[in-house]
DNA sequence: ACAGCATTGTTGGCGGCGTCTACATTCGGG
DNA sequence: CCCGAATGTAGACGCCGCCAACAATGCTGT
């Protein structure tokens, strides 16, 4: 993601057109997102970082909670990946897998504590609103069918798998989400999630 | 201009002095909070409402944020109200008294949306963050007392209260969370919310 | 090649916001 | 009963999101 099309001459630094504003501004954004708060997050001083006007990213984003909104979207295309490469290099069993996603799914949380704020936040346009439900829903699926996969091993219950993985769902992205908000003491991250992978590992076992 | 003082109707219940400022702001700004939305709360909206001037919150609340402080402190308070009647009218069993709690809590959440959005920022100052860990942490202990109830009718594992409690903890506040996002179909709202207490229930079984 | 149009960026302005300072009124304890 | 503390008011400042009018650029069909 480096700015090739921006510096494209040593000399010639500023143009009248940016190249590619609009990524520019996703990438600047989530930036002072993780540095400074959401509270910090405003288009102007966007705009000021990256030496244009105030009223340019208006053109690729009809209002702030627009850009909000494509930043939840790159989250939650950013978390599939993470949460697939957990799965490459880890064993074949059901509580292996799991863990690993689980470890992938906080380590992403706490990396990215603001982001995912946002990407969970009740706050979304509703048209933009499909498009994070059916987001947060891929990766959804990715537990799903690592449940299907348990299920076909005999190292998960039986059932439908949306009532099987609901449950997974909702623990890990608790766990997450309270991690996110430093509402849990240090030492209960550390050794927390190990008692709550655990847990899930329980609670979808065979009967 | 002091003619509000001198010639006041009968009925004009317009004074100096409010009464209680304080409370009023706390409690028209939920109703605001749960009508219109978090970006729809401004102080001054908030003063024009209560017939005061646009600069008198701040003799109670030092800025925005201490009054978003404020208003998430007293949602955890009626959380912990709310969890405590939960346990009223309900039987002894651990099976019934978590599946009570559970749905309390999720109650809560759906009727509170906005405010538990608030409750679980992470946006606080860290003075109130403090206090609200703290609040958190009570309704916290009321999950632990159900667990230790629970151990020793031998219907919950043995083990460190926290270890047992955090994955409830974590289940119960992710699916509630989901819940408040929208993230959820209607349908798994209405019958997920049993698989997942039932996936608890397995999850702190004895061994 | 180049005219014409859509795209992208600029400038200026509007009203609303949060916060600060200076001032006014009221309350309450010596 | 008076004086300081609490509480409310009035005005100003700078920032913000958004809008409308205008300017530079890129692209496409002929």
């Amino acid at each position: 993601m480096t700015d090739t099309l921006t510096v494209m001459t040593p000399m010639q630094t500023r143009r009248y057109h940016h190249g590619d504003l609009r990524a520019a501004l996703l990438t600047r954004a989530e930036e002072t997102l993780r540095e400074k708060g959401p509270a910090a997050l405003s288009l102007r001083e966007l705009a000021r970082d990256l030496d244009v006007s105030h009223a340019a990213p208006s053109r690729h984003f009809k209002d702030k909670q627009a850009l909000l909104d494509a930043l939840a979207l790159t989250g939650f295309d950013r978390l599939a990946e993470t949460l697939a490469a957990s799965q490459e290099d880890v064993g074949e069993t059901f509580a292996e897998r799991l863990g690993a996603i689980a470890r992938a799914y906080v380590d992403f949380a706490t990396a990215n504590a603001e982001l995912l704020d946002l990407m969970y936040a009740k706050k979304h346009d509703p048209t933009a609103s499909e498009a994070l439900v059916a987001a947060s829903q891929r990766w959804g699926e990715q537990l799903v069918e690592l449940i299907a996969e348990g299920q076909h091993r005999g190292e998960v219950r039986q059932g439908p798998m949306e009532r099987v993985g609901l449950p997974l769902f909702a623990t890990l992205h608790g766990f997450a989400s309270l991690a996110v908000s430093d509402m849990l003491p240090a030492e209960a991250l550390e050794h927390g999630l190990d008692d709550v992978i655990a847990h899930m590992l329980r609670g979808c076992a065979p009967e």
